[in-house]
DNA sequence: ATCTATTGATAAGG
DNA sequence: TCCTTATCAATAGAT
């Protein structure tokens, strides 16, 4: 098309060439957009001419960059692949064995399974009120502490009222208490008897 | 070009559109081809189908895709990073409730986490045992039909050999066996007393 | 897919 | 780069 036909390769003469190019890249970004709107189809097209300067036309290239994204990270990661399948494959195992643990889809199981599973079901229920049991030990010890605690804090109590009462009747009296004194015989009657918590752990 | 001119708007007939689409796609990456050789341009183009069949040329453009492919590594990698820790924790997690349950690690817990655990390990024990139970219910039932079977065997074999042998003393007494004959009175006895099994599950 | 009339692209020149 | 124009390639529509 034009005065001659041409031969398809290099274009020697520099000037004839960027000629060329400039026409012809017009030429290919008119019937890019073209087929993008008649045919309704995305197109990209990009193009450098020898001097380095790019044209472009992208009616958009998602599809292609997510792609190329996509081989991109296949070859070069698969590795992370196998680590997240190595794990997401620990995980059901996981997930079968708590579930079992649980009790739930016993079905698939045979009595062998089901009896090792019961040990060690056994097991941690063993485990799990030893450990109770020693929460309840050391409950019971901090209890015996207060109780104790609180007989002395009573003992104080006691004294200081005494003391106050003394110090009172002294006022009182102008002297102070002696055995003989009808205030030092008031009857005074302290039931420090703490109650005995009922717990029991039930075997 | 064409027998008539075209006007450049989608076009309607997806036959005649599909066609349009490969001639153009055609020409347009022949064209590309054209001007990279005769203008020793680097080209690229990529057309999409409304289909989404991918065609492209690209002349290459290392520069560009590289990037371009970059950039959504990332962000895929990104994506998946996080994937990666949602899984490991879930892991951990279930890793954690497993040990839990088997009595391991449990100086973690308060008395009311410790009571959920000896909650689920008593539901999984009461499953499992549920579980064993129906066996053993099955191999009973099982065992009660093979005893049967055995029974009617057993009797079979009985009248067989009574038949046998009332033939055989037939044959020797030249008649048929009456009340009246020795061998009739011969004391035969089947001592069909199947072994009651005594398996119990114990609760 | 192939044909072909017609249009559109473009080589050469200014 | 733009215009012109002769030439030929691309292609629309038909088969």
């Amino acid at each position: 098309m034009g005065r001659g036909k041409i031969e398809i390769k290099r274009i020697e003469n520099s000037t004839n060439r960027q000629v060329t190019f400039s026409k012809r890249r017009n030429g290919i970004i008119k019937k890019a957009r073209e087929i993008s709107v008649l045919c309704d189809s995305q197109v990209s097209v990009v193009i450098f001419s020898s001097s380095g300067k790019m044209s472009e036309l992208s009616r958009l290239l998602e599809k292609y960059q997510l792609n190329s994204g996509k081989k991109l990270w296949d070859a070069k990661h698969e590795n992370l692949s196998v680590e997240i399948d190595r794990i997401k494959e620990e995980d059901d195992n996981m997930q079968i064995e708590l579930r079992h643990l649980k009790g739930d889809d016993l079905n698939s199981l045979n009595p062998k399974e089901l009896i090792l599973i019961e040990d060690a079901l056994q097991n941690g229920l063993t485990s799990v009120r030893g450990k109770q049991m020693e929460f309840l030990m050391k409950l019971k010890k901090n209890e015996r502490l207060l109780e104790e605690e609180n007989k002395h804090l009573t003992f104080l109590l006691h004294h200081q009222e005494l003391a106050m009462n003394g110090n009172l009747w002294e006022l009182e009296l102008g002297h102070p208490l002696k055995d003989g004194d009808l205030a030092s015989q008031i009857p005074i009657a302290f039931h420090v008897q703490p109650i005995q918590p009922n717990l029991q752990e039930n075997k």
